[in-house]
DNA sequence: CAATATTACTTTGTGATCAAACTATTTGTC
DNA sequence: GACAAATAGTTTGATCACAAAGTAATATTG
């Protein structure tokens, strides 16, 4: 049912939006932002079917493969990934059950669980890696200084929500505060 | 729940991932994308709360607003804001609820159902978009640069996932195709 | 002009996310 | 040590998006 269009929407939006409004240029990167995340999503997903995988449980099991152990607080994890903490549960929920890792409780504080990579989960991260390098985390169209630009431009942002906070504590402080 | 984190969390993944694989810079800003979305989202829709709008409902009232007579049938809304069918007849749906549109038949096609801008639709658009402007529609970190940047990069994005066709009919052809 | 294909929209079911409420455990304080 | 506050994770209920199937109307064609 998709028709396609024979001009830039978001452009066409532009136009209309500058007539009567102020900041088009935010408007314009808002609302490609927004369509930028559906078309990386897709592809990404798409490229991560094989093994039944989404983006978001993908990057769980990725974080763990980055972990020392192989384990990580379900929290931390919440942490790292942005994520509320119900959407890790339900995430870790559906990992389990694909036995790409399990839950084991914390050795010491037993409010905590642990999700631990199980073999089968370490050897499809590498499999499932190598596809979604392929597709070039569904940046296809962008050379490496385009990517470098976006994350560039996008940390203030990030920055700027709180995301983190840039270590004072060591090197690099300019400004006199 | 959410702990400060005092790094990069993109940043650092970044690094764990050039140890083994490629394209780190395609990983570090399809990561700032989705992230970037979110927080988007996130402040546009606390933007929109007092109309209780969300995003993608404003949008759909916007682009009636742009539309010469305030009306427009529900697919061709679906194509410009590139969202499934379903999902524009959940929207209207829900803003017909609030009153801020309504449904009419096509006057020639009886298959096709036209939504249009009620007067309440037509001045709470206003307002609510005067509250999106005043939150720079979520990009307050950024200057025009940064967002004409971002704009330009994605629409590289868009272009290749085939959101549109840009009309080679009309002037500046110039690779022999 | 009847059969078939296409188009427009709705319905239903599923997956993902979040907020808020809940249970269990640990930490802090008097 | 007892009790309040904080922390970890789960459960529940809402919203939103999409796919697939269903209904209705229009267009095509033999």
């Amino acid at each position: 049912m998709r028709r396609p269009l024979t001009f830039d929407p978001i452009d066409e939006a532009g136009r209309q939006w500058s007539q009567r409004w102020d900041h088009v240029e935010a408007m314009r990167a808002a609302t490609s932002i927004m369509r930028a995340q559906q078309i990386v999503l897709a592809r990404v997903d798409e490229a991560l079917r094989p093994w039944e995988l989404t983006f978001a449980r993908y990057e769980v099991l990725v974080l763990l493969y980055f972990s020392r152990q192989g384990r990580l607080p379900l929290g931390k994890m919440g942490d790292r990934l942005m994520l509320h903490q119900a959407s890790i549960t339900n995430l870790v929920d559906r990992l389990e059950q694909q036995g790409y890792l399990r839950r084991r409780p914390h050795p010491t504080d037993r409010r905590t669980t642990l999700a631990e990579l199980t073999e089968q989960g370490r050897s499809i991260i590498e499999a499932a890696t190598k596809a979604v390098v392929e597709a070039r985390v569904g940046l296809s169209e962008l050379d490496a200084d385009d990517s470098d630009h976006l994350y560039r431009i996008l940390t203030k942002l990030r920055l700027g929500a709180g995301d983190f906070e840039p270590d004072r504590s060591r090197s690099d402080r300019h400004r006199g505060d």
